[in-house]
DNA sequence: CGATGGCTTGACTACCATCAACGCACGTGG
DNA sequence: CCACGTGCGTTGATGGTAGTCAAGCCATCG
């Protein structure tokens, strides 16, 4: 993790985006431009609270440990998104990872400063509201899912939601490449599992994948595997 | 469902605890006192979303459906707490159901208003950010249970959270007496699993169950497993 | 060059969902 | 009063899904 000294990238910063003129120099002299390499932790679980995160570029995963082996991703963020504000509130402690996955540059607040900024920016704190209502909604999406729906569309799913908040790359393929671990991690599953049915998926011709590439070929397919199958 | 002229439970009503003084007749003007009996839904997944529910008293479950047959049980409202949330912001839908389970009494707000109250009452706005990060926190950690934890777990699980939400009658029982079906659907499995378990527990002396009652006798074991075993 | 970490594959099996059947309590209508 | 249906609880048998274990392969890296 490296410290750096420039400016905050208002275009891209969340809270910068949503502050009235006035307010910024005071983010700028209370912010922090850091810098972490692939597999850094921005934090850790368990860690206690110091503040919030916004990502400048890069991509991290937020992730949840469940012993000492098996983990689950919660999420992806990315350029624009919030890391670290399941820590706002009462809690003391992350209940989260966050670990980065390609080199990532944030902006760091205080938890201070960001409870200041809310309580002065009412337009930033009903954002940040609306944000963890969908936030939420998703979160009780993937918590049925994983609970009622088999791998295989577990697995499909995870596939759609990473092209839809990734895209795909010129060669048409998603455009973040994971490890079997963090996709099986996603999709609430094994790495063998995740890729038995990527073969699988690849023999009905409705993904190709080659190394950590894979291409979606025919989504409505991959869709209808995330759907339960009329009784 | 049936209407009532009745002013508004000051001392249970979330919108109406966070209300100054002379925002309260505004509020009175524009809520409705609604009644339910056991069974009755407030509202349903896929519903168009008209606005949002307090709970004066009575128990309601908040459940999702996976296809025709399966659900799950994202979370259980009692007296004070919020119904309806979910529906806050970009969605024009609920995507959750909210049936009563026991007969409920509940303030219904209609969504124009309560975006006003919260234009308005910007604590109201603070602490209703916060009980959706606290949400969001727990049914994170929701998922990561249902992910990997096994289902002696996730039952152990769920009789504790009933416990700690509804605490124990006179006799010692859990204070929320629920159908197989229902605890089954909270634990995220079915129903043949969750008898087979209790009995087992039963047959260990951790709980003692007859009909629908459920007794904790040794929550310290409960909560064994709830984690994972030390690999 | 060995070590490490991720990928690939096969064999095994246990967990848990499914199916099926019965009992019981309850309410309802003939 | 009885017959019946319905909903829930209880139990056993069965099988499939998907997790675990094990081993080999390939790349990268120090």
């Amino acid at each position: 993790m490296k410290k750096l000294k420039q400016g905050c990238d208002l275009a891209t910063c969340f809270l910068c985006k949503r502050c009235l003129p006035e307010w910024l120099p005071a983010v700028n002299a209370n912010r922090e431009h850091l810098l972490y390499k692939k597999g850094a932790a921005l934090f850790r679980e368990g860690d206690p609270v110091t503040g919030i995160y916004f990502v400048y570029s890069g991509t991290v995963k937020v992730h949840k440990k469940w012993g000492e082996e098996k983990e689950l991703i919660v999420r992806f963020a990315a350029a624009g998104d919030i890391v670290g504000h399941r820590g706002i509130g009462s809690e003391q402690y992350y209940p989260i990872t966050a670990t980065a996955l390609e080199p990532v540059s944030v902006c760091f607040i205080s938890l201070d400063f960001f409870n200041s900024s809310l309580r002065v920016n009412h337009q930033l704190l009903y954002e940040l509201m609306m944000f963890y209502a969908s936030e939420l909604q998703l979160s009780e999406k993937q918590m049925r899912n994983l609970a009622h729906m088999p791998v295989k569309g577990r697995v499909a799913n995870a596939l759609l939601l990473l092209q839809e908040k990734f895209g795909t790359t010129p060669a048409g393929n998603i455009g973040l490449s994971l490890s079997r671990q963090d996709l099986a991690a996603y999709a609430g599953t094994t790495y063998e599992t995740v890729f038995r049915l990527l073969t699988e998926l690849s023999g009905e011709g409705i993904i190709r994948h080659t190394g950590r590439d894979i291409q979606i070929l025919d989504a409505a397919q991959l869709a209808g595997f995330t759907r339960a199958t009329q009784g």
